[in-house]
DNA sequence: GCAAGGTC
């Protein structure tokens, strides 16, 4: 049973967030909470109407499913439980304290909230603080349910606050954790065992229920492509004489199936002459594009400066940490009316690369354009309109501007285009050609360096206007071929297929490039990663496919609204794991030789870093002396003869450039650790070096 | 040296 709470004690607050924390203090508190740091957690006190509040927050999970067992190479396991974080994963050694902290909070308390996000995790993380924290108050907390932090919302949840009947949301968010865990360890633990086989050094071969999937829709694309044929199809333009100025058009058809069809139109029109038949103009208005959440960022990102994902992840992370922009992780593209929009603009406007254009937005009404998507707990991303207080570095200055000018360009008006459209026939067929021009710059005169309107001009024609036809060609095109993901394609593929989370798919897209599955700029699945897939498609094939995570989620909202058990789900989890496991144990000979002589291959690839110049036929890698302990190059053909072999510089990571040098056919390596990426070409002899910059 | 999920 519940112990007893304090009758003189004062009501705890659990948030999942510091932020978070401080707003529903703001909120209750009219703006009078008392802020102060203890081992590592940020409490707030007040009184509100003759009731003491204490508000804390755990700052994301504090507890974690594990194993009891402290060897990684044990499997099955199916006796999962929470463990505080801090005993099971290295990254997380503050957890113990923090809950601690929270633990001494609790014991002068009378009355417990969960004030967590109102999701899965949110109410997971809730739950766990206080049943394992504050000696077991999960069921006689209240709850206060939000969805976003506004002062009216907070103040409605907490005045509506009830406890937690039946805990559905909570068993269905801890049961997600137990199957993962299981799903993923189990078959982890048995891939990394059965790759050992020819005694190299442990490697981590691992799977999971989003690695899965995602790691399929790269084989697919891989599958897809050598399956393309491209089929052939024409294209006709004709080329018109108007005033002495040539004027192409393209027909009315954009692509004809047939040589022989598009053959006729051109000896139809040939030495013909148009006749201008419509001349259609209209203008129309472009609106600005919605607020950046997470995921438009990174395309965003990926587009104007080739970032990857986790990288303006990151990157957005530090500005957020500077107080420069909100909180990045959120899937909304919605601004409160809520937020000082007019504050905001004023810090922004003693910036001077920005000061010209928000003076003109203060003059009007602020009104942002907003997208469909919301996000229970936080707004789009925006400045903060405060000022840098360090210099930004160049990656986190374009990061910062694109956010910036976003925002800002959310509040100006439409741009204006004057859309032409001109049709021209000769005799039977017709011929069109249209344009666009900007007639009122709006948002793009804020926006455009990242997203511009771009003009085509359509000479003045008038209906009834005759024109002399000049050539009418066709020529042969192909279908393109399917091309690879890349990072940023990729999660676009995870978002729509509902595959991890905003938080999280950027960095299960950076362990599958770690773990040697996909490589390269075009995301090529490896042969360790192809293998990997075909064992799981033989073995184990719910853990490749979108429809494990389908059904679980439905599984999960059964559990949610009572009409499932979340044990049932786990059994059938430990049930459907037991049956595969034993299919690959059954196997796991042939299985781990295969497997293993995938990794050994992408290994000895991932250490190509080009062809030989020197010989032609072998491959510079990269090698360590075993005298040594030093790296260099050399080439793959020495125990045939070539010599071929350069000095590496001894510290940070090697990466092979996409291109050898145009000098010298030699590799280009970038040297990464530090500062900036090092572009260096390995051969040392290269006529591009001992080259001084002012001769150049 | 394993998953996926939160937050910093």
């Amino acid at each position: 049973m519940n112990p007893e709470s304090r009758p003189d004690g004062y009501t705890l607050v659990v948030c999942e967030k510091p932020d978070a924390a401080r707003r529903v203090s703001e909120a209750l508190s009219g703006g009078g909470a008392e802020a102060s740091v203890a081992d590592g957690v940020t409490v707030f006190r007040f009184n509100a109407d003759g009731e003491d509040f204490v508000v804390c927050s755990a700052q994301g999970h504090v507890y974690a499913v594990s194993d009891p067992f402290e060897e990684r190479t044990v499997y099955p396991i199916f006796d999962v439980e929470w463990y505080p974080s801090d005993m099971v994963e290295k990254e997380n050694a503050n957890a113990g304290r923090r809950i601690a902290a929270i633990r001494k909070l609790s014991e002068g308390a009378r009355r417990f909230v969960n004030a967590c996000d109102f999701d899965f995790e949110g109410e997971t993380i809730g739950f766990n603080v206080l049943r394992y924290a504050c000696a077991g108050r999960e069921d006689q907390a209240l709850r206060a349910k939000f969805s976003t932090l506004t002062k009216e919302e907070l103040v409605e949840a907490f005045r509506s606050a009830k406890p937690n009947a039946g805990q559905g949301l909570a068993r269905a968010g801890r049961a997600r954790h137990l199957v993962d865990f299981i799903w993923g360890v189990n078959l982890s633990r048995f891939l990394s065992q059965s790759a050992l086989g020819s005694g190299h050094r442990y490697r981590t071969v691992s799977m999971g229920r989003v690695q899965g999937p995602t790691l399929n829709f790269v084989v697919e694309k891989e599958r897809e492509i050598q399956r393309f044929v491209p089929t052939p199809f024409w294209k006709v333009t004709g080329l018109f004489k108007k005033d002495g100025e040539t004027v192409v058009a393209a027909y009315s058809k954009d692509r004809l199936d047939r040589r022989a069809d598009a053959a006729r139109v051109t000896s139809d029109c040939s030495g013909g002459e148009g006749k201008v038949v419509s001349v259609r103009r209209s203008v129309v208005q472009v609106p600005p594009y919605p607020p950046f959440n997470i995921g438009d960022l990174q395309k965003e990102a990926y587009s104007a400066f080739g970032f990857s994902p986790s990288r303006t992840l990151q990157i957005a992370e530090r500005l957020y940490l500077g107080a420069l922009i909100s909180y990045p992780r959120t899937g909304s593209q919605k601004l409160p009316r809520s937020l000082n929009y007019r504050g905001i603009l004023q810090g922004l406007a003693g910036l001077s690369e920005y000061s010209k254009g928000v003076a003109e937005l203060l003059r009007g009404e602020l009104r942002p354009v907003e997208g469909i998507k919301t996000d229970p707990a936080h707004p789009a991303i925006h400045p903060t309109g405060e000022r840098p207080r360090r210099p930004l570095d160049a990656s986190e200055s374009k990061v910062y501007d694109i956010v910036v000018r976003r925002f800002l360009s959310v509040f100006a008006p439409p741009a204006k285009r004057e859309m032409v459209t001109v049709a021209i026939r000769v005799g039977e067929h017709e011929f069109r050609l249209g344009g666009g021009r900007t007639v009122f710059p709006g948002w793009t005169t804020l926006y455009g360096r990242y997203r511009g309107l771009k003009d085509a001009d359509v000479p003045q024609m008038n209906e009834g206007d005759r024109l002399k036809v000049v050539e009418a060609r066709n020529e042969e095109q192909f279908e393109s071929r399917p091309s690879r993901y890349n990072q940023s394609s990729l999660l676009e593929k995870m978002e729509r297929e509902r595959i991890g989370t905003k938080a999280t798919r950027a960095e299960v897209i950076s362990t599958l490039v770690a773990r040697g599955y996909v490589a390269g700029a075009g995301l090529a699945p490896t042969e360790l990663g192809l293998s990997v897939v075909e064992t799981m498609k033989r073995f184990a094939p719910s853990i490749i496919t979108v429809e494990l995570t389908r059904e679980i989620e439905e599984r999960l909202e059964g559990v949610e609204n009572g009409s499932g058990e979340d044990r049932d789900l786990v059994r059938e989890t430990v049930r459907s794991m037991t049956k595969q496991l034993a299919g690959l144990s059954t196997n796991e000979e042939s299985v781990g030789r295969e497997i293993d002589a995938a990794l050994m291959a992408t290994v000895a690839a991932s250490y190509v870093l080009g062809d030989c110049p020197v010989c032609k036929t072998g491959k510079l890698r990269l090698i360590r002396s075993k005298k040594t302990g030093k790296r260099f190059v050399g080439c793959s053909n020495y125990s045939s003869g070539c010599r071929a072999s350069a000095p590496l510089p001894q510290r940070g990571a090697i990466k092979a450039a996409a291109k050898p040098c145009q000098h010298c056919s030699w590799p280009v390596v970038y040297v990464l650790g530090g500062g900036h990426p090092w572009r260096l070409c390995v051969n040392p002899a290269c006529p591009s070096k001992g080259v001084k910059r002012n001769e150049v």
